[in-house]
DNA sequence: ACCAAGAATTTGAACGATCAAAGTTTTTTG
DNA sequence: CAAAAAACTTTGATCGTTCAAATTCTTGGT
């Protein structure tokens, strides 16, 4: 096998010129069937495939995202980045596109790497992760008209609404509160909540939805819903330490929701140790630890994640990259996460 | 900001030629420093950046390495891909290097894709991770001549020292030796292990460090060694009540060396309710699990697996992709994991 | 049967870089 | 100091594709 195919050489099999072969593969409907079936043939009999670095410089375009790739993901639900990654591949090469890594170890250096493969022609729109309030990637890309969508609401209340601003993200308050809906419809009252310490962005969405099937379903509020409410940092030892104790001070709670799998891991150990292996506890991701240890999770579809950021940069069906800006409400993604209930193990401590 | 500039733009402003300009940027060192110091200005003035899609175009080579995105990873060493993801896309950085992602259900749809991506000159070398025995695709890249490495060594016999195929692999033997001796060292005799059922390729060479050491340092082998052996599926559920069982039947166990984080886990819940808390355990992978929970493991380098790879790929320092064949000595990496000593946290179960 | 309008196809140029070879300047040498 | 060698720079061609404009082939109305 010497050269590799081209355009050229599918054109003289079928008796044709280079731009009617062209035409079959980017614009079929304009070839008359007979001369397209022709063509067809060729390629198929010659195993012809378009040289894409060719196709870009002439199109300039490069149908590839470029997303970072995070230096560290915190504990537990690190696979999460892992399996958005996989689903955006997944869908991205449906569409044609082709997904790009990159590092960086600041904000500022990631502008820097977005800058050098946009201006290489390399990537035409990114994907950002973990964005964050005042973000200067954000007002960069805007300001330098380069396609993006988020994984994450923006925080500046401003962005929200600001159809320059694409993003998608996870309903977690929503998430929470079938979670919590879900325990009260089990006949529990004294649900806890274990969250992050305020102010998180994301742990605040997520202790909204508690509060808010607390107080729609209870009628609890204010003081005596604060009384329910624990802090700690995201760690299992520090998890376990804080939910023992709690569980010591108030023998009488009937279920316990948490920010994430790693402080369920923690009050699961917790419990477990307390003589209370049956307390329902609830976490956030579906992690793996979840699925081994057993215990209920919320669920975030990133498959579902991922074709909102394609639909939203590429339109619904399109294969293009949008380029207008999009009305107010149709600039955002809002994906109801799912709960998944596990029964314990009774892991024989 | 109109057209992005290109080498013209460059060398006019330079007064020198467009081949000039491109050869301060790949061959700088035949370029009179007068010159190479006027062009490097007029570049920086002008913001200039290599198009990439024109470069590949004209020197075939993509300088793009393509990695299959696993479908799911297992457990809670899941974050290893993720980690080893981020090592190689950062030191392929450093060599002018990219690394794109794709996604296959099978085997066969992963040489598809494979055959894709080269065809259209997208990638020049490929990563290959989770190898098996017989695998289609080590065959049919070596058959079609792509530049690839492995990420985990060949299981036929044959492959291991085919200089054509190039591999990576973290010495397990050797990590899990050290964690034994480390634990002989504090005095303990009575190390059992808890591994996965063989066959098992890396939960076997896992095994021969701990079998290993107990032979060199105790003189333990055959009838009583295999009485201190213990397996399990990795599942941390399942592995907490083999450890318990183990347990209850031999309280005089000195330490616990196990072949994963997951099984660790379960070996720690167990002791810990055993009230042995400070029994040692040893796991494997160093996941963030190991770190919350405060057990020792066997760390691999993904960073100098990342490396590895490069290296086998395109030469200690070189940027090119090397087409020849191997020594059959060259032709891999066996990297050596470290043991990272932790004291358990005393949870308070 | 003719001509205009539309459909289908072809041709020349261009995308932006590097290669190969030829041209120019500078340095070395007898 | 002239000629040869070395060092450096420039010129034309080319990678494989798509765009824009030109050309040829169909179709249909009168």
């Amino acid at each position: 096998m010497g050269q590799l195919p081209t355009v050229e050489d599918v054109a003289e099999l079928a008796n044709v010129s280079r731009q009617t072969v062209s035409n079959v593969l980017n614009t079929p409907a304009i070839v008359k069937p007979a001369t397209r079936e022709r063509v067809e043939d060729a390629i198929s009999r010659l195993g012809y495939r378009q040289n894409a670095s060719a196709r870009r410089l002439r199109t300039q375009k490069s149908s590839t995202i470029g997303i970072r790739l995070d230096p560290m993901v915190n504990g537990i639900s690190g696979s999460v980045l892992d399996r958005f990654l996989h689903a955006l591949t997944e869908q991205a090469d449906g569409r044609g596109m082709r997904v790009l890594l990159f590092t960086a170890p600041t904000p500022e250096a990631e502008i820097e790497q977005i800058r050098r493969l946009r201006d290489g022609s390399d990537v035409d729109a990114f994907v950002l992760t973990a964005t964050f309030y005042g973000d200067p990637r954000t007002e960069w890309l805007i300001a330098n008209q380069v396609p993006f969508v988020t994984f994450g609401r923006p925080w500046g209340i401003d962005d929200m609404n600001d159809p320059q601003h694409l993003w998608v993200d996870v309903d977690g308050a929503a998430g929470v509160r079938e979670a919590t809906a879900h325990l009260l419809d089990t006949g529990a009252t004294r649900i806890h909540y274990l969250g992050w310490p305020s102010p998180s962005g994301t742990g605040d969405d997520r202790r909204r939805g508690w509060a808010g099937a607390m107080g729609d379903r209870l009628g609890i509020d204010g003081e005596r819903l604060a009384a329910l409410e624990h802090t700690t940092v995201e760690d299992v030892a520090t998890a376990t330490t804080v939910a023992a104790a709690l569980l010591e001070r108030e023998p009488d709670v009937d279920a316990l929701v948490c920010v994430s799998d790693s402080l369920a891991l923690g009050a699961m150990i917790a419990a477990t140790s307390a003589g209370r292996p049956d307390l329902p506890i609830v976490g956030f991701d579906n992690t793996p630890i979840a699925q081994a240890v057993g215990f209920s999770s919320v669920e975030q579809s990133l498959a579902e994640v991922a074709s909102g950021v394609l639909e939203l940069l590429m339109g619904a069906t399109g294969s293009d990259l949008v380029g207008r800006a999009l009305a107010p409400g149709e600039a955002h993604r809002l994906i109801t996460p799912q709960l998944i209930v596990r029964q314990p193990h009774h892991l024989p401590i």
